[in-house]
DNA sequence: CTGAAAGCGCTAACAC
DNA sequence: GTGTTAGCGCTTTCAG
């Protein structure tokens, strides 16, 4: 066991070459004759030898592997997002470290901190519900290994990168559909008040009634703390214990899925008494009855930007460019399905 | 830009020691003087130090690093079993490189080989559909360094270490249920006849049939190539086409779903006039209505159990013992739901 | 066109 | 207790 593998030195011994020889064989050098290279390469080929990439990195003081941190991987829009950011890396020949922080500030710290013992040559992060300090991302641009977020960012730290769904106007949109619609009293069952996210679209909602002169009610507004199926169960029942409302726009589509069984439960009609909304567009929204109205957010797009604004700082870097700090953000879009149009079924 | 890190030297330095004495301090090690090692830690948090872990690697021919290779990660089973492989991984101090196959053994092998050049101290794969040359695994363990299959997992390949779900006795076990419902003329949409998983359903299937003495029809039986809702809407309507038929299990809850709605909408009714059932309960199984009958596979056990296995055949190399390849088979759970139960309501 | 040699940052014998 | 030293496997000047 522990037998050792095929080095640059083997391979030169075998050959009767140097190390430095064998090393510029395999790179395109264009100082090396072509017999010594063929020999190199058939004997890589036939040794099946492989680089040692710790020792590479080590010397060129480069990994090339990006480190991704995730809250959650078990759901649909982050599997989306990581997606794409491992094709694009895949194609500019970078490794993906993934961690997922679990919603715990303390293991994104400790996940942030073992990426940075890896020295990974960049790191991409959407941000746990609890964090509000971003020092140990911030440790990374100190020492020059840029930074991207993604999604859950850190709000006034404008010397960062981001992409990000634009969930303001998807909100808005969304709920400015459901007052066209002619609903009302629109409930929002929203996400824990520390995620931008969240917070956007709580604000995307507050401000679409605003623009319609309709009251904003408190009493109409839950936070669900976890984002599950059961939250939204739970709040749709206690919205038809005290009544007067006619619409629920949820923060996600799972959410929402929780409220329309209870409310179909409870033997009221979706979207005739009430009117639901949702928002990432799960694959389950197209496959309920009714089909839920939702808010497509492009996960996969999301992924592929933000890993190509992480290389090209990568590459300035290494240029000794300045870059700015830019932040990408992506329009979603409305998909009007029956769960909120009385009328015409469209989608 | 490029600023170098901190390094044990730098430490040293400022401190008046041997790097080798940082090093020890850093370590558990038990000839270290109580305020040596004090005045090192308290260097090492105000300059935020962090090892470089590829020159600790290189030196100690260990990455700390498991690569994991996925045919596909926005999937609810496979993110599950990454979940499990990344909690027990971050117990044992590693970390995971993710790479996606995308179902191509092509890109499959490209990932292998980099893992390898990453000299990661552990691989764990689920085949693409297309490999049927498993030699970019083998070559790890050549070398020294542990494989571990889960869920698509090779065949005739009894010294390597597999994880797999008892797909043949859940397939089994659903279409025996199908039978005793008073079924009869059982459909069966299966998968690509190259993964284990597939064929091991399809074997359950017809074994059930003939234990209750039904004619296998092979004019029943359709292959899904991508395993997708459209495919099962496509043979659910080829079945409606012909007739004849009264229920169908199919290879994931996704094909399923699919035959539910095409069968719908054809004005069928589930359970009634067929029966439907999937297999891997997906979240959105419980949704539909009916709900769908399926068969619960243990996604996050999956990953663990198959992360413990590797972790333990790392430790048993390590200390040069000699280890057997096992195949751990987990049990599924039969969820039987309405959309295969004419009278009664359960789960 | 190729070799010699230094060194990336760390660990582990071996000294003292 | 601590320092010295010799690499781990690779890349990259600098010579020739």
């Amino acid at each position: 066991m522990l037998k050792r593998q095929v080095t640059l030195a083997d391979i030169g011994k075998e050959l009767g070459v140097s190390t430095a020889t064998v090393s510029r064989a395999l790179k395109d050098y264009p100082d090396i004759s072509k017999e010594t290279k063929q020999k190199v390469l058939d004997l890589v080929k036939k040794w099946n030898y492989r680089p040692n990439s710790m020792a590479a990195g080590l010397r060129k003081r480069e990994s090339k592997v990006i480190g991704v941190i995730i809250p959650e991987i078990i759901n649909h829009f982050f599997s989306s997002v990581i997606k794409g950011i491992m094709k694009v890396a895949y194609e500019a020949d970078y490794r993906v470290m993934l961690c997922q922080s679990d919603e715990s500030y303390e293991k994104e710290v400790a996940d942030a901190n073992a990426l940075f013992s890896s020295r990974v040559d960049g790191i991409m992060a959407s941000l746990a519900h609890g964090t509000k300090n971003i020092d140990h991302f911030l440790a990374f641009k100190d020492v020059g290994i840029p930074v991207v977020f993604f999604d859950k960012v850190p709000s006034n730290t404008p010397d960062v990168s981001k992409v990000v769904v634009d969930d303001y106007k998807g909100a808005f949109r969304v709920v400015e559909h459901l007052i066209q619609q002619g609903y009302r009293r629109i409930a929002h069952f929203r996400g824990p008040m520390l995620a931008s996210t969240s917070i956007n679209r709580y604000n995307g909602y507050k401000d679409a009634l605003s623009k319609y002169n309709l009251a904003y009610d408190p009493n109409l507004v839950f936070t669900c703390e976890n984002i599950t199926l059961e939250e939204g169960r739970a709040f749709a029942k206690r919205c038809l214990e005290n009544g007067n409302f006619d619409a629920i726009f949820c923060i996600t589509d799972q959410v929402a899925i929780g409220a329309m069984l209870e409310i179909k439960e409870a033997g009221k009609s979706v979207p005739e008494d009430i009117a639901i909304a949702g928002f990432s567009n799960w694959t389950m929204s197209s496959i309920v009855e009714p089909k839920l109205t939702t808010v497509a957010q492009p996960g996969l797009e999301m992924g592929k930007r933000a890993m190509q604004l992480l290389l090209d700082e990568i590459r300035s870097n290494k240029e000794e460019v300045e870059t700015e700090a830019q932040t990408v953000t992506l329009e979603t879009e409305l998909l009007i399905r029956s769960s909120s149009s009385k009328s015409e079924v469209l989608v």
